[in-house]
RNA sequence: GGGGGUGUGCUUGAGCGGUCAAAAAGGGCAGACUGUAAAUCUGUUGGCAAUGCCUACGGCGGUUCGAAUCCGUCCGCCCCCA
């Protein structure tokens, strides 16, 4: 284990480190375990989840053993951010049955469940938490004025936004997290977000106190896209590890499609390629640039979905945009039955039943500005109708725009 | 607890009691140009059985022929005082 550390940071992972030396020296001479917490207020991880994701494996791959939580502790109070809507509460078995979609995800990259690493829900010790003794043994060690100068806090209080005192007290749960770990299992290092390192410094504050000993944070740059867009995110919503959710095609495309300014960075991060060809593939410009990319959306699918999605969504990719065919069996789909069809489906109705738009008014805007095709044949009046004529091969190709694409075949709707 | 503000569409942010589905910008979508990129230009951007109807300006109630605009109340947020 040559220099962990240097090649987190040559990779772009670390924002903030609680001391770059200790840690450096800590992972290239000892086995250490660390850990991370990942929300479970959605049954998928997305593409923002990947930072953490990575570098946890690279920290594993470097002999060091990860500790994935899940926050059922505290996602069953809610979470105080979105201030705008009521708290949603989370049912304490959805979090149950999240985690264990997250722990899925988590195990394409990780290896988790046995003693190379785990998984364990921080429900387990803060949910019989008694607040009296919390108070007694752990909140006698926050000073509240120092508190507030973390940066996140600072910032809520500076704007026009409110705190709870709930979600004031996060900062000490999830310190509470990081003694218990370090208790247990001896936990040294906490990897998080870089919103994330005023809770992670209290943590190693709060085992420096009670323990008398010393442990690591490291946060990542909260990423963005070049375009100053939130990462992981797209017009349809947020990019899923799912692929119910986001289909391992739509996934690769996601890649496919980012700005030619990030794909240096998004390789460093988003693939385990050397740091080398990272640089090389970095540094192409015009059409080759695109080369780099698909290297990319090929890399990230594959660890997201396995080679064979990967491979898939890669021909169909290329298939599509390359000049030959489409691939139509990688293609989303819906079916209709032969008689609706053969009475016929006004073109508005067709693309918003198969989820090309979301609205009949949205299709409506699509078909008169010249976005709407059936059969790569452009219609530009919403009062056309489709039916078993317009049919090649027993099927409708539908297209929305210039990527969208969607097949209708027959069959029993 | 007292006083003063404020709450608008995906976001920021205008809005005289009628002409407000609501200015403007950003974002999104589509078209042109391109490299499945960026930049630029054009159009568009609540919904629907669509020359009309429904829903929407924090919640509820009221005044009025008529309210995002006035009043009451509740809730959230901000500032000052305690």
């Amino acid at each position: 284990m040559s220099n962990l550390f240097e090649a987190l940071q040559e990779r772009g992972f670390v924002q903030q480190c609680t001391n770059v030396e200790q840690l450096s020296r800590l992972l290239s001479e000892n086995q250490i375990t660390y850990y991370a917490g990942f929300d479970p207020t959605a049954d998928s991880l997305h593409a923002g989840s990947l930072v953490p994701i990575m570098a946890m494996a690279h920290l594993q791959r470097g002999g060091h053993k990860p500790i994935a939580i899940i926050g059922g502790g505290t996602t069953v109070i809610g979470d105080p951010t979105d201030k705008t809507e009521m708290r949603s509460m989370i049912s304490a078995q959805q979090i149950e049955k999240n985690g264990a979609s997250i722990l899925q995800q988590l195990q394409r990259y990780l290896d988790l469940g046995n003693t190379a690493g785990f998984f364990l829900n921080n429900a387990e010790w803060l949910l019989s938490l008694n607040y009296i003794e919390f108070l007694r043994d752990i909140g006698k060690h926050f000073r509240v004025n120092e508190m507030i100068k973390a940066e996140g806090y600072r910032q809520r209080l500076e704007r026009e936004m409110g705190l709870s005192f709930l979600e004031f007290n996060y900062q000490l749960l999830q310190a509470y997290d990081y003694l218990c770990l370090f208790q247990k299992y001896d936990c040294v290092l906490q990897l998080g977000g870089d919103d994330q390192w005023g809770n992670i410094l209290a943590g190693v504050d709060l085992v420096r106190r009670i323990e008398g000993k010393r442990v690591h944070g490291l946060t990542f740059p909260l990423l963005t896209t070049a375009g100053g867009a939130k990462m992981g995110k797209t017009a349809g919503g947020a990019v899923w590890l799912d692929s119910d959710k986001t289909s391992p095609y739509q996934f690769y495309q996601y890649w496919i499609n980012i700005d030619d300014r990030d794909v240096e960075r998004f390789l460093a991060f988003f693939t385990f390629l050397p740091m080398d060809e990272v640089r090389r593939l970095g540094s192409l410009e015009h059409d080759e640039i695109r080369e780099a990319k698909a290297v990319l959306a090929y890399q990230a699918t594959k660890l997201a979905h396995g080679k064979v999605e990967a491979d898939k969504a890669q021909e169909t990719s290329r298939a599509a945009f390359g000049g030959g065919g489409l691939d139509l069996n990688a293609m989303p789909t819906t079916t209709i039955s032969t008689e609706r069809l053969d009475s016929g489906i006004p073109i508005m109705e067709l693309f918003h039943e198969v989820g090309l738009t979301t609205s009949k008014s949205e299709a409506r805007r699509l078909i008169q500005q010249g976005g709407a095709y059936v059969n790569e044949k452009q219609y530009k009046t919403i009062d056309v109708i489709i039916d078993a004529d317009l049919l090649e091969e027993d099927a409708l190709l539908l297209r929305a725009g210039k990527k969208r694409y969607h097949r209708v075949v027959l069959g029993e709707a």
